[in-house]
RNA sequence: GGUCCCGUGGUGUAGCGGUUUAACAUGCUGCCCUGUCAAGGCAGAGAUCGCGGGUUCGAAUCCCGUCGGGACCGCCA
C-alpha cells in the first residue's frame, strides 16, 4: 500500500505517529514560507502543513495544484494553540510533511471539485468521475451502499435467498416497451433486458426458494422523469405461502429500521397509514399521494351543477382544493396556475379569494353563482380569510390529474414541511380491471397475474370492474416506493382472467406457456413486492432527481454524455446480427 | 409526438436593440507573504455571447431554425 492510514481515520490520539497518506490535493493556502494542503481521501480531509525544516518537501508542497495525486510521509502533531478548526473533523491536528511525492499531476478541473456549487448538468455527466468526487455525490454513493448492505444483511436473516435471474429474456408487448438485444446465432430474433424479473421470481416460487430476494437492475425503454432512468435499480422480492399483511408487514419492518439505521428522517406515522385505491383518489386526486400536508380535494359539483356557468353545470365533475393563504396571489399568479392546470387537460381554473370580511373579495365566477352556492362552497372548503380556492371542472380524470398536480405545487409553497420527514402509506384495494375505451375491453391494471380479492372472486362473471386485486403500492412523499401483488397460482382462475381481458389461447401460450406450464406443477399460494433502490435512496438523501444517487446515470434524451452512447455499431457488427439500418427519411415519410 | 425553461471567459452569473473596449464573483497564471483553513495582497491572461439564418444603419440582446442540457404532458407502475 502506498499509505498507513486513510486521511478519515487520524485523530489526536495519533500525534506522534509518523504515517504516510495519499490522496487528492482538495485545497492549498501557500504563504510562501509555510504551506498549507487539505488533502483528501475517501475517508475524510486532513491538513498537511510544509515545514521550512524539510526543504525539499516544502519546495514540492509549493507546487502543488487542485486535484493533483500525492504521496506525504511525517509526523501527525497537534496543532498549536489557536490554530485548530473546529469546522473540520481532524481539525485539531495536521500531518507535517517530511516526504512530499506527486504520485500524478491534474489538469485544472472543468469545475470546482472542493465546493458545493452549481454546475450545468450536461458539464457534470460529461466529467462524472470528477462529480463524484464531490462531497455530496460521494456521501449519495455511500449511503446508496449502505442501504443496499442493509437490505442484505436484514433479508439475509430473514431467511431470504437473494438470485440473480438473466439480463437477456424475452420480449413482452405489455407494459413498458423493451430494450432489445439483436440475437446473432437466431436471425431475426431477439432478447429483451428485463423490465423486472416478474416472471423469473415467480418461477423461483414455484422452485420452492420460498423466500426470495434480488437487487436488480431494469430497463424500460421510456421517457425520462426526475424519478425514471432507463436503467434502474429495484429490490424485487418474492415469497410463497403469504397472505397481502405478511408482504406489508416484511416491508414495513425493513424500511422502517433502514431509516432508523441510517437517517436521522422520521416517520410521520407508524404504523403505515392504509388507504383504498379510491379514497386517495378522490381526496388526493392521486394514486400516489404526498401525506406531509392537507390541502384535500373537495368534491363541488353538487354545489355548482345548477350555476349558470356552462363549465360547472356541463362538467362531469367539479373539484376543487383551498390554497390556505394564497389569497394575496396576484392574477398573474393565479393566470400561471391556469397555465400549469391546462398541461393536464384542463379547460382552466375557477378560482375565488375569500377576503378579510370572510366574503369573496376577488373571483373568476362570483357574477355567474348566487349568494348561498359561494357561500356553501366556502364551507365545504373551509375557506377563511386570505384563502384562494382553486376550482377544476371536468371529467373526472383531468379534475383528478390537474388539482392533484395542483395541490403538490401548493403544498411546497404553503405546506413548510419538516424535510426530515417521511410520509408513509400503503395504497391497497386497486381495481383489478381497467375498462379501455379504445380497444372496449377489460385490461389488467396491474399485470396478468394479480390476484382477485378472495372476496371478490365472485363479482368475475358480473361485474369485473368492482373486483378489486391483492395488489399494494407504498407511497412515501408522493412518489410510488414499492408495489406488488398477491399472484394467482391456480390455472383455472388464472384461465378466468385471461379469458375475460380476452387473451386469445394461443397468444397466451406463446408469451405465458411457461408460466402456464409451470403452474401446473404444484405452485405454492405466492405474493412479492419491488422497492425502487434509486427513489428510496433519493428520498433518504433528500435530493430531487434519482440522477443524484447513481454513479453513472444517463441523460433525458437517454444518452450518456461521459461515453458517448448509444453509439453506431461498425458494419461488420452490424452484418454478424443481421441488421441493417433503414434511411431515417424514408420511415419518416408519411 | 408535444409544451415550457436554460445556453455569455474554465465555472457560476449579470447585461436583454446603441457610452460594452461585454461586467461581477470564483477559478487560472506570476510575484509577495510562517498559522492558514472559501487564507490574504499586488499584477495579469482569459469569452466575437451554443450553432446557422433572418430583421435592422446597428444584434449577446428581436425573429425563425437547429443542437445540447433540464422540467413537465403523453408514455411508463
Amino acid at each position: 500500500m502506498l499509505k498507513t492510514h486513510t486521511c478519515g481515520e487520524l485523530s489526536h490520539d495519533c500525534v506522534g505517529q509518523v504515517v504516510t497518506l495519499a490522496g487528492w490535493v482538495h485545497r492549498r493556502r501557500d504563504h510562501g514560507g509555510l504551506t498549507f494542503v487539505d488533502l483528501r481521501d475517501r475517508w475524510g480531509l486532513i491538513q498537511v502543513v510544509s515545514d521550512p525544516e524539510y526543504a525539499e518537501a516544502h519546495e514540492t508542497m509549493s507546487g502543488l495544484r487542485a486535484e493533483y495525486v500525492i504521496q506525504v510521509s511525517g509526523n501527525v502533531r497537534g496543532r498549536p494553540d489557536g490554530a485548530s478548526n473546529p469546522d473540520m473533523v481532524s481539525g485539531d491536528i495536521e500531518l507535517v510533511a517530511q516526504h512530499v511525492k506527486i504520485l500524478n499531476v491534474s489538469k485544472t478541473p472543468p469545475f470546482d471539485i472542493n465546493k458545493v456549487s452549481k454546475v450545468e448538468e450536461g458539464l457534470r455527466q460529461k466529467y462524472r468521475y470528477l462529480d463524484l468526487r464531490r462531497s455530496n455525490m460521494l456521501a449519495n454513493l455511500s449511503l446508496r451502499h449502505k442501504t443496499i448492505s442493509f437490505i442484505r444483511d436484514h433479508l439475509s436473516q430473514s431467511g431470504f435467498l437473494e438470485v440473480e435471474t438473466p439480463m437477456l429474456f424475452k420480449t413482452t408487448p405489455e407494459g413498458a416497451r423493451d430494450y432489445l438485444v439483436p440475437s446473432r446465432l437466431h436471425r431475426g430474433k431477439f432478447y429483451a433486458l428485463p423490465q423486472s424479473p416478474q416472471q423469473l421470481k415467480q418461477l423461483l416460487m414455484v422452485a420452492g426458494i420460498e423466500r426470495y430476494f434480488q437487487i436488480a437492475r431494469c430497463f424500460r425503454d421510456e421517457d425520462q422523469r426526475g424519478d425514471r432512468q432507463p436503467e434502474f435499480t429495484q429490490l424485487d422480492m418474492e415469497m410463497s405461502f403469504v397472505e397481502q399483511e405478511d408482504v406489508l408487514q416484511t416491508i414495513e419492518i425493513l424500511i422502517t429500521e433502514l431509516v432508523a439505521n441510517l437517517t436521522e428522517m422520521k416517520f410521520q406515522q407508524t404504523p403505515w397509514p392504509r388507504f383504498s385505491s379510491e379514497e386517495v383518489l378522490n381526496r388526493f386526486g392521486t394514486d400516489k399521494p404526498d401525506l406531509r400536508f392537507g390541502v384535500e380535494l373537495q368534491d363541488v359539483t353538487e354545489l355548482v351543477v345548477e350555476s349558470e356557468l356552462k363549465i360547472f353545470s356541463s362538467a362531469e365533475t367539479v373539484k376543487g382544493i383551498n390554497a390556505e393563504g394564497c389569497g394575496n396571489y396576484s392574477r398573474k399568479q393565479i393566470d400561471s396556475l391556469t397555465d400549469f392546470v391546462k398541461q393536464y387537460g384542463a379547460g382552466g381554473l375557477a378560482w375565488a379569494v375569500v377576503g378579510d370580511d370572510g366574503n369573496v373579495s376577488r373571483s373568476s365566477f362570483r357574477k355567474y353563482v348566487d349568494e348561498n352556492t359561494m357561500h356553501a362552497l366556502k364551507k365545504k372548503m373551509q375557506a377563511k380569510p386570505g384563502d384562494l380556492l382553486l376550482l377544476v371542472a371536468s371529467d373526472v380524470d383531468v379534475v383528478h390529474d390537474s388539482l392533484a398536480a395542483l395541490r403538490v405545487k401548493i403544498g411546497e409553497k404553503i405546506g413548510v414541511y419538516d424535510t426530515n420527514l417521511l410520509a408513509c402509506c400503503w395504497v391497497i384495494d386497486f381495481p383489478l380491471f381497467n375498462w379501455n375505451e379504445r380497444e372496449n375491453r377489460w385490461d389488467p391494471s396491474h399485470h396478468l397475474f394479480t390476484a382477485p380479492l378472495t372476496e371478490d372472486i365472485g363479482h368475475l362473471d358480473t361485474d369485473p370492474g368492482r373486483v378489486r386485486g391483492s395488489q399494494y403500492d407504498m407511497v412515501c412523499n408522493g412518489y410510488e416506493m414499492a408495489g406488488g401483488s398477491i399472484r394467482i397460482h391456480d390455472s383455472a382462475l388464472q384461465q378466468q382472467i385471461f379469458d375475460l381481458i380476452g387473451l386469445d389461447k394461443n397468444v397466451a401460450l406463446e408469451r405465458f406457456g411457461h408460466m402456464l406450464e409451470a403452474f401446473e406443477y404444484g405452485t405454492p399460494p405466492h405474493g412479492g413486492i419491488a422497492v425502487g433502490i434509486d427513489r428510496l435512496v433519493m428520498l433518504l438523501a433528500q435530493e430531487k432527481n434519482i440522477r443524484e444517487v447513481i454513479a453513472f446515470p444517463k441523460s433525458q434524451q437517454a444518452t450518456d454524455l461521459m461515453v458517448g452512447a448509444p453509439s453506431t455499431a461498425d458494419v461488420d457488427q452490424l452484418n454478424e446480427l443481421h441488421i441493417s439500418i433503414t434511411d431515417s427519411t424514408s420511415s419518416k415519410i408519411e
